[in-house]
DNA sequence: TAGATTGTTAATCGATTAACAATC
DNA sequence: TAGATTGTTAATCGATTAACAATC
């Protein structure tokens, strides 16, 4: 029940969301699910607002157009609201994704649980270099990029986080996506080029800080 | 020369970007220092926008708005913008960075250039482990948080990188604040509660894959 | 009931884009 | 000159916000 009631235009059905409806709702997502572990039970759009920055009407808008999931006076049901974004963001399912890279900061996302919180499940991690194949990282036997294809194709993944040095990156990412990989997340500072239909995410924290210090330098 | 001439309203002289332009201003940065890297001259807004997604006449009008930067038929030279650029954001110096926790993730961190690459420094790294003080990470010994206060206020320490676990988090947030730290860059997923002067960048890999997978899954 | 907080309207503001003359 | 690309205008679109009745 629900689905938005307040259709700009249906082609077949199914809204998509503008980009920072997605983002804000990933946002309010990550929020809640700290706010689960904590154990609250309620929590109200001024709540949310603090933690996330989004001023408190825009969350009672972004949420409003998909059905009524607040109690005037109360707030939010945590754990309902949860559900209700996963839904609305279509990511109550399990993902599959594959790890390429095991050096420190490979190693610090397999041993993270930050995406397994999110419904990611990390199915395979990958190296080049022969030393680390066959070692264990995380839960994980470490295998060789040959194999590469065939889990891609046994497990359905459809992320590939890339881990590796900049130089190693474009070539990595040219071969993930000829294995039909669709969703690249970069941790390189290299910029990839890939089709199209290839949604590149590259994590640069440096550049978030840069931002961030203007902020605090003006 | 060439600070905005179109200013929209100057208290005191110097103007204060928005927070879009910033954003944006930040990711031609990133953009432009990986031209650089690959020895490109000049860049067309045509080519920014491919690796940034963000529409051409934007980055000619953000750009436009500080100075004639870039040459008809040609496009912008790539090295004098980085410098306009740095120089608009204000972030010419060099800043001090101090990094805490030396785990798989500190580690990571302080062995990537992507910091020293955008001009932040990582001048210590702490952690409360014993076992870990004294070690080696990247080019530093591991200290003790007990000489936190003494090195932020003799290296100047503006930024400090969490690198620790969820449940560390918040305590160290606090003493951070307490030492006179004003950004704190979280790679953490627990909310931090600082005071409003304080900026918090939480970077959280999972979130910005479900905002990714939604535009794949639609 | 009294206090709190949602859902929603209406008005504003800023971001985005197409188009094109200027000019390298 | 011909082709390319900037700088800038003008029009559109979507995001943001204040305000408040509805209601828990």
């Amino acid at each position: 029940m629900a689905f938005p009631e307040d259709v700009t235009e249906a082609p077949d059905g199914a809204e998509r969301l503008s980009l920072g409806v997605a983002a804000r709702l990933s946002r309010y997502l990550q929020v809640l699910r700290q706010a689960q572990k904590e154990g609250r039970v309620t929590i109200s759009s001024q709540e949310l607002s603090t933690w996330t920055h989004v001023n408190s009407t825009q969350i009672r808008r972004d949420l409003s157009g998909f059905g009524k999931f607040g109690k005037r006076g109360v707030g939010y049901q945590v754990d309902s609201l949860v559900s209700q974004i996963r839904r609305i963001l279509g990511t109550t399912e399990q993902h599959n994704i594959a790890l390429f890279g095991a050096g420190h900061l490979g190693k610090a996302i397999a041993s993270s649980d930050i995406f397994a919180d999110h419904g990611f499940r990390v199915v395979a991690v990958f190296d080049n270099d022969l030393g680390k194949v066959g070692s264990r990282v995380g839960d994980h036997i470490v295998r060789h990029m040959d194999e590469l294809r065939e889990i891609v194709e046994q497990e359905d993944i459809v992320v590939g986080v890339l881990a590796v040095p900049s130089a190693a990156a474009q070539s990595l990412a040219e071969v993930l996506v000829e294995a039909g990989v669709r969703i690249i997340f970069n941790y390189s500072d290299a910029l990839l080029a890939v089709p199209a239909e290839v949604t590149v995410h590259t994590s640069s924290p440096a550049v978030d800080l840069l931002y961030a210090l203007y902020f605090y330098l003006t």
